[in-house]
DNA sequence: GGCCTGCATTGACGTGGATCAAGCAACATA
DNA sequence: TATGTTGCTTGATCCACGTCAATGCAGGCC
């Protein structure tokens, strides 16, 4: 173990089994530890990369939040999602060898920087960094199947339940609470991921505190009716 | 060259450059035929894979037409995308080795099937099937911002047009014409892909040929007018 | 403190697309 | 040729959400 290299490690850092393989062997250890060039700190409101930049590398958010979004041309634009700890952001960079969406820190946020054809490089000799990056790209696919479901067949109250049930489930995949979260993002961003205008977030919100589904004080939510929610999503399962 | 495996090799498919990379060696070429197991036949209406089954293959498509959706317990059905010759389907099920929607063939289809064990093997060697695999998850992932896109910020009128642009651009990269198709599936699936109603597809059809940008006798279109189409989806830009 | 500026909330009103309902075209089967 | 079945079209009505506009609140800065 050699001095300040220590900090750079995967095999040290608290989120290794969120954004890597386990059961590495210890040789296989030292190879995935190549796979992080640099650490890179992204402040609020800043950009990770845009659209139309260049693709090198993959980054995996150590800390901070994200949002993602396409835009067309004529000024339409669309977040296709939220990234917090321990998730893998650039996966759209790899098929032009360029980025088609804007990556954007909700708050100061560190990534390390992992350059793709390491990945690929590391992953042809570690089968199970192989599989794990097919798996992460898998996974986001899976994703935004849910969110097409969403969009596509979800109405306003059922696109709102399901998005709180879908942020305190990750975040409480990392050790926070199942019922108080802080959201990170506007009522805007929030309406542009589910399809909606910020009025009709605003309204919804007041909506399911006057239920008693939920306590709402600007960014500050606390779900006191977890079923609830569920049972917004799932009219006929959770009844 | 030997006897009767000719015909299930990659390597004298006429759909190669669709599906596989491109610029590989004799030696690599000969590795590449490897992969493909066996061929499929699958008949119309019937599925090629369903929600919950175990994931082993990807599926590359060699005639006919598919749709893939997903569904929620409660009978909520999502079209995620319509898929022709020279996709790649499958890709869901990687991450929990299960797939997570049907894939159901809307015309008879012949498909190559592709060990997903024997991907990762050969890909491993040969570095341009592993590049070409990342580029496919990526493409699909990009693929679904789109859709996520128009979903999420597109009226009915500009989502038709999109959806209509789309098809016919990838009929014409195989070799069709670029103002006539058939629609291979329902006004409802449709509705389902693009989330709305199939009364409002119709509709949607109907004024388009009112104004003379399309001709729609059920399911044969012919697009008089692809600019206009085009003028719909971005309004701002092409005037 | 006072004063921005950016978000968030709330209400009044309008509308795009859903819903409901009827009829029709295409195709299969008898 | 009749006869069901399935999918498509069309119109009348309704409502969820968008639009527009006013007000409120919190944090940053002088």
């Amino acid at each position: 173990m050699n001095k300040e290299t220590i900090k750079v490690a995967c095999s040290n850092c608290n989120l290794r089994e969120l954004c890597m393989p386990m059961g590495l062997s210890a040789q296989e250890l030292q190879r995935v530890d190549e796979l992080v060039a640099v650490r890179r700190t992204i402040k609020r409101g800043t950009s990770l990369f845009h659209n139309g930049e260049k693709f090198t590398s993959l980054y995996a958010i150590r800390t901070g939040f994200f949002k993602t979004s396409v835009n067309t041309e004529d000024g339409r634009d669309q977040v296709t999602g939220f990234q917090m700890a321990g998730e893998i952001i650039g996966l759209d960079g790899i098929v032009n060898e360029l980025h088609t969406c804007d990556a954007i820190a909700l708050e100061d946020a560190e990534v390390c920087v992992l350059p793709f054809d390491r990945i690929e490089e590391i992953s042809r000799e570690v089968n199970s960094l192989q599989r794990h990056v097919h798996k992460i790209m898998s996974r986001e696919i899976v994703r935004e199947h849910g969110v097409m479901l969403l969009l596509g067949s979800m109405r306003a109250e059922e696109r709102l339940a399901a998005f709180l049930l879908n942020l305190v489930q990750r975040l409480q995949a990392r050790g926070f609470s199942k019922s108080e979260l802080i959201l990170r993002m506007t009522r805007e961003e929030i309406g542009s991921y589910l399809g909606m205008k910020l009025e009709t977030v605003s309204l919804t919100f007041s909506k399911f505190a006057d239920d008693g589904i939920v306590e709402v004080k600007q960014r500050h939510i606390h779900i006191s009716d977890a079923d609830a929610l569920r049972r917004i999503v799932n009219p006929q399962i959770c009844q």
